[in-house]
DNA sequence: GTTTAATTGTTCAACTCATTAACTATTAAC
DNA sequence: GTTAATAGTTAATGAGTTGAACAATTAAAC
């Protein structure tokens, strides 16, 4: 039963990153991170992936290569990233979480956490659950259907 | 039972204006129109309300006075609204859509519904009825702990 | 093997939106 | 009538976005 709202939480969790409440600046102002949103996006993918690139990020967030360029830029200048040319093919760059990075990330998410739980309990366990089942399937609609345009 | 789908396109529409999807520019590229989303938002809310102030726009969309004076010039210089000084007091501006700004409020809106429609049908009305339910609790629940801080 | 094409990432200029702080103009309060 | 508060603007600054041009490197064509 425990780690059944657990669970719950953390495809909560998923799905308020996928989707951005307007005007809502959570991760600055309830969980006193420093970081805006986007930047908190980026160290919470390089986080679960360990290391990755920048094409990877773009096509990820869906956003041009020179905006991501941007973003690492003023998150490195924090010493929360660093990056790595492979050895190999020498054109990419491998984007990994310095210690500093690591430990900003896992304070946040742990922040995080404890917000996301606190409103979730405040539903049936059932009905948050059945809530997060449309939701999925619902982006996954919105993204196939990316590229569809309205006609006059 | 037609009636009860459009009920359910305009609550999706409302609740998908409150909330919005990161990375995802739908009307400029699925509607195909060169307002940006803000810009849409307003003029959406003034077409709604027939007149309001910037004061009151600051107030609803939770950002600065001075955010919402950026936006208006801008919309002001595509012909798109009309300021009007009140007699009585004479420190507020009254915000109203010119011809122009109607016309392209009301052919946004008409392609909206149609996208939103092709993908609700995509859902059982039931199953999209308890989602937007719950969104709409879920919503309320996020504005009332808005300043709700998470402790160390 | 050399030329051509594609890929990875950066830089730059221009735009939108956000905040803070200082400011004008006007109205309200005492 | 002086002081407070309110409505809105302006200016400086910063983040995020795009598009276009670019360098460096690798892959493909021949």
């Amino acid at each position: 039963m425990l780690e059944n709202i657990q669970e719950l939480i953390d495809q909560y969790i998923d799905l308020s990153f996928s989707v951005h409440r307007k005007g809502e600046s959570l991760i600055r102002d309830q969980i006193g991170s420093d970081l805006t949103n986007d930047q908190h996006y980026i160290l919470r993918y390089i986080s679960q992936t360990e290391s990755c690139t920048s094409s990877e990020l773009a096509e990820e967030f869906d956003v041009k290569k020179s905006a991501i360029t941007a973003i690492i830029n003023r998150m490195w200048e924090k010493g929360l990233i660093q990056r790595t040319r492979d050895e190999k093919d020498r054109r990419v760059v491998y984007l990994t979480l310095t210690e500093k990075g690591n430990q900003l990330y896992v304070n946040c998410e742990e922040r995080i956490y404890k917000l996301v739980e606190s409103f979730i309990k405040k539903f049936d366990p059932k009905e948050i659950k059945q809530f997060l089942e449309t939701y999925k399937k619902l982006n996954q609609i919105l993204i196939e259907s990316k590229d569809y345009k309205v006609e006059e």
